[in-house]
DNA sequence: CGCTTAGTTGATGTCACTCAACCCTAGTGG
DNA sequence: CCACTAGGGTTGAGTGACATCAACTAAGCG
């Protein structure tokens, strides 16, 4: 049920088996949201760490005209809040894109594993310090990449992500967002997110359909982004 | 002498005399760096952990084309690679902007700290996320603020962070960034920043002269860029 | 004195935005 | 069964913000 969330952390360290009893133990909550929901909203202080366990849910803010910036795309395994436990107020949103499975962790027993387990306290730092990491090669992508490499990078990462989670099938990923979502990932307008979106299906590169992302060449793909998978920190890869 | 990291860590909780002495202590070596010195480089796989004591330091990475973004401003205060501890390798490189003074605690010294005071294991993660936040922040500038903006933003953030640890002077702040490394901060060209900083200077809002930037009317400059100092998640503020 | 580095300015080009219309599909209610 | 609506996607035309290229100034320095 949480295997997603052990499959994750293992990519950081080896997880022993009372390691996996006090992490599945943890996890005492679990909730299905419907889509568009909010998990965790700006000015909130969670009591509980959410962990997403299926579906797809993403942080961002909203501006004063209206415009949105996607933060972070949480998959399977992903923490959306293990960083309020220490700043107290979240200083954005965690919404639901799609139907999902969402479980939770009691601040109390978030501090009882980190210190039993020396082995899980590293990897769910791990986990924070990955985000981080991910957040920083966002930034080179709107700072430094135009449209086409930004959106061809955001897609290898995500299949490397779900790859490492075992939720890649071949170089086919599930993607819910809509484009407009998307434009609100990579900081762009959703009638340019269109554009680039059909260029690459003309160019055979990817196809996308009711959710379902195919990234066709995927060794082209990583190759014209300049995609290096070093930044996501997986000490070792499913499959 | 390592006062201002105290100062820094005080903004996220009451250290005690004790850990006072600690942090202290594990400060064991001091280098002053001269300017334009990577401290870590990519790939690196760094023993201790680095704190800026005095100056400037910045992350970044270069991109195949020649180009570079900036990542994040080191202030006095802050730590370079408390990351690495756990993640193993840089996925970027750390460099001072002009000659600094930079401290450095060994990998063991860390732990051991950590171990023995929970109140300064909290100080370093609230570092550390604190700096994730600033990453959001910077992440909605780049995608959703237009050129204006986004440097203003940025002035205001240096200027509350430097104040956070007693380093502003009014709305004075030492900035020893050329225009072109404020043009990789803000993921712009040097001449678009060029422009850009003249626009506000014509308007009275700024000087910045031989490393000195005033922000002259600074009510007005947290207005127009929209800019809500909560997310440095400071307890309580210098002065 | 020439060299370098930072800053400035003008001319020109382009990537991506905005506005607006239109299509398609699915859902809803009369 | 059809009219209506709403959301997502698609397309075209016009605009604008920012990039690029290139030249030039001023300051610092061996």
């Amino acid at each position: 049920m949480t295997s997603v969330l052990v499959r994750k952390l293992s990519l950081a360290a080896d997880l022993s088996t009372s390691d996996l009893d006090a992490l599945t133990c943890a996890v005492a909550e679990v909730r299905e949201v419907p889509p568009q929901t909010i998990l965790i909203d700006e000015g909130d202080r969670p009591e509980r760490v959410h962990v997403v366990l299926d579906g797809f849910a993403c942080r961002y803010k909203f501006l004063p005209d209206g415009g949105r910036q996607m933060l972070a795309c949480l998959l399977p395994g992903d923490f959306c809040d293990l960083h309020a436990a220490v700043l107290g107020t979240m200083d954005h949103t965690v919404a639901t894109v799609c139907a999902s499975r969402v479980g939770s962790i009691s601040r109390a027993d978030v501090e009882r594993i980190t210190n039993t387990s020396r082995t899980l306290s590293r990897a769910l730092w791990w986990a924070s310090l990955t985000q981080e990491a991910i957040l920083r090669e966002w930034l080179v992508g709107l700072g430094r990449r135009d449209a086409e490499n930004r959106m061809i990078h955001f897609f290898c990462e995500l299949h490397e992500r779900l790859n490492a989670v075992g939720l890649a099938d071949g170089g086919s990923i599930d993607l819910p967002l809509t484009q407009t979502d998307l434009a609100d990932v990579l900081g762009l307008s959703s009638v340019h997110v269109n554009r680039t979106v059909q260029s690459l299906r003309e160019r055979g590169l990817i196809s996308w359909t009711e959710g379902k992302l195919v990234l066709k060449k995927i060794d082209r793909l990583r190759e014209l982004a300049d995609f290096d998978a070093s930044y996501l920190h997986h000490k070792r890869r499913a499959l």
